[in-house]
DNA sequence: GCCACGTCATGACATCTGTCATGGCTGATT
DNA sequence: AATCAGCCATGACAGATGTCATGACGTGGC
């Protein structure tokens, strides 16, 4: 009996997950929260033999708890389950240890037998998104430049960012200039946006 | 036994929540499909007495679907199911006719006791959602400006945005320019961020 | 007929943005 | 010691953006 541990904020989507998995005889879902943050407290004490992670999830997201996981139980496989086919992410899970990646888009008999395969040692990811991540690669942004990027979707002016930062104006200004350049955007929105798309956040 | 057709882009989910209703003794799911612009073939040839609509969704959204199906299968209870709970699409949703609004934040039990109400003739409504939206109202936007802003999503500067509407560019920036007033934005970037959290779009 | 409103447009203005050159500082590499 | 990349900052410049006044046109309501 395989043991798993199901973590997915929207309560809807859980429930049926779970109960997608009840339908599979060798399959026993023997946890389930709603949170990034309750991860590690629920496998530590259901001790599953795979944890199914969403990304997004308020607390903690998916990949953060995939990192706690894996120092905590190191045993466990873990799966990530998520809406968006982003590269970085799924460069970001694979090399901290994750047994595969899914895409919700997949068909739904996928979920099974990933969770099989995963627990046979074998590493489970969509073949053209694997491709697409080989292709797109990672970020060419720097720690500071990615920083400011991320700020500037809360903060609407380049005032705003510097203060938020504890920069000059002027310093926001020329990062975000590299930005834009290395990401070959015309606008902040538009870095923004290619940011976006591609997992780099 | 209440015939249900199932609309939502993502398998996985398609899937999971095709087995959470296949639980239930009364609930029979006769249709998936995967696309907005299937919904109304497929429930013309399976007659179901419920719609389960996703909103995001290619081809068509839930709420054109939506649209769709009113006109041609008046009979049919339609329940929109959606991951957003945006007021705007609240709104468009029980104006259009939906006979319920559903967040996949909610617990899946709820799915199944939707559908009877449903089908009993009640309409469902999250209660805290619903006064959101009776609070927030509707778009203070005219049907230009709220195209203008639309546009901007895509293109990146005002010229762009001017060639594809085919207006010149101070009018662009005058529509921009009262959005930002309406919505009490500094920014377009920011006027986009508002509109888009109300759900207008 | 008059008025309010939405749409489209132009021109002028102030401000914001993005680019570039320049320079100082740090830590890592050679 | 010398070099390089990243980080921070300043000043100057051009171009984009947001605001405002103004005016034309059409529609619909009173």
């Amino acid at each position: 009996m395989i043991r798993v541990l199901l973590a997915e904020d929207q309560g809807m989507v859980r429930g049926a997950l779970a109960s997608l998995l009840g339908l599979e005889p060798d399959i026993d879902v023997v946890a389930q929260v709603a949170r990034g943050d309750e991860v590690l407290a629920a496998a530590r004490s259901v001790d599953p033999d795979v944890a199914l992670l969403d990304i997004e999830m308020p607390g903690a997201t998916g990949l953060e708890a995939l990192a706690e996981l894996r120092g905590a139980l190191p045993g466990c496989r873990i799966l990530i389950l998520t809406t968006f086919g982003r590269p970085g992410y799924l460069r970001r899970a694979m090399e901290t240890g994750a047994s595969g990646f899914l895409l919700k888009d997949a068909p739904a008999q996928e979920l099974a037998s990933a969770i099989r395969r995963a627990v046979a040692g074998e590493r489970v990811v969509d073949p053209g998104l694997a491709a697409a991540a080989l292709s797109e690669g990672e970020s060419p942004l720097t720690a500071r430049e990615h920083e400011v990027l991320a700020a500037s979707r809360n903060y609407a002016t380049v005032a705003d960012i510097a203060g938020a930062l504890y920069l000059s104006p002027g310093t926001v200004r020329n990062h975000l200039s590299s930005v834009m350049q290395k990401l070959d955007a015309r606008n902040r929105a538009e870095a923004l946006k290619f940011a976006e798309e591609k997992g780099w956040l």
